[in-house]
DNA sequence: CGCCAGGGCCATA
DNA sequence: TATGGCCATGGC
């Protein structure tokens, strides 16, 4: 099963997902994204949404409010996304980056993932979940549960955050319309099914899964060889590589 | 109740 | 290059 497969099987169990949940309250609309993907670093997306309720009831909506913000102002609003003073000064550099380029259209058109990447506060996957689903540039969002899903399934057993990427993007038609709802499918998938302990029956990845027990109790702990519950596997053995 | 979320930075070895 | 500590809150 290669990666269109397993896309169209998810698709087929789950539906169109519709990521990024934005509710067109901040300005320009696609700028809650940007600030959802600082948000959510390591946090449930229900506090990094309670956070985002707060900045529109407090009305810093667009990048400048953010660089205007008295002082405490942000952190107190997005308290509840927890590490709140980190992402608020993440969120200071991410909205005066934007200005640099005369506001966002300017930031939208020019910005580049190196540059991106050059923010402080701002990893590959907020990089790249900011260039996919704000920006709609054909980038794939490698994270955690993308990581433990393909694990588990035999697909890829290692390589770097660029290595994943470059298997996902060079396995499926350059098309972020595909990046984006393939992503959100897998996210969907780790939380109902591929969770941090499987639930396999009723999983739609169940044939052809490499870690699958059959019967739907979870794995026995003799299985589980990470903290992340991947299988144990050998080196260059089964899964394609990540590189070629 | 204790565990842990849609990471990333930094200090250490 | 690769671990480990750190950041913090609220849902479950």
């Amino acid at each position: 099963m290669n990666l269109l497969g397993i896309y169209s099987r998810l698709l087929g169990t789950f539906g169109p997902q519709g990521w990024w949940p934005t509710k067109n309250r901040f300005s320009p609309p696609e700028w809650e994204v940007c600030v959802g993907a600082v948000l959510t670093q390591s946090t449930n997306w229900k506090n990094a949404e309670k956070a985002l309720d707060n900045l529109e009831k407090e009305r810093v909506l667009s990048p400048a409010d953010v660089a205007g913000a008295k002082d405490g102002a942000l952190e107190e609003a997005i308290r509840p996304s927890g590490f709140y003073r980190q992402k608020a000064e993440r969120l200071r550099a991410l909205a005066g980056f934007v200005m640099s380029f005369g506001g966002f259209g300017g930031f939208s058109e020019e910005v580049t993932r190196p540059q991106l990447l050059d923010v402080k506060g701002l990893g590959p996957e907020t990089v790249d979940s900011i260039l996919l689903y704000a920006i709609g540039r054909p980038v794939f969002v490698i994270d955690a549960y993308t990581r433990r899903v393909f694990t588990r399934t035999g697909f890829c057993a290692d390589g770097d955050y660029e290595g994943w990427r470059r298997l996902f993007e060079s396995g499926l038609p350059e098309d972020a319309g595909i990046y984006r709802e393939f992503h959100a499918l897998i996210v969907e998938l780790a939380k109902k099914f591929c969770r941090k302990e499987p639930l396999c029956a009723g999983c739609p990845l169940m044939s052809g899964c490499e870690s699958a027990h059959p019967r739907g109790s979870p794995a026995p702990a003799s299985m589980r060889s990470s903290p992340d519950g991947e299988p144990p596997r050998q080196p260059g053995g089964g899964a394609r590589p990540a590189r070629t």
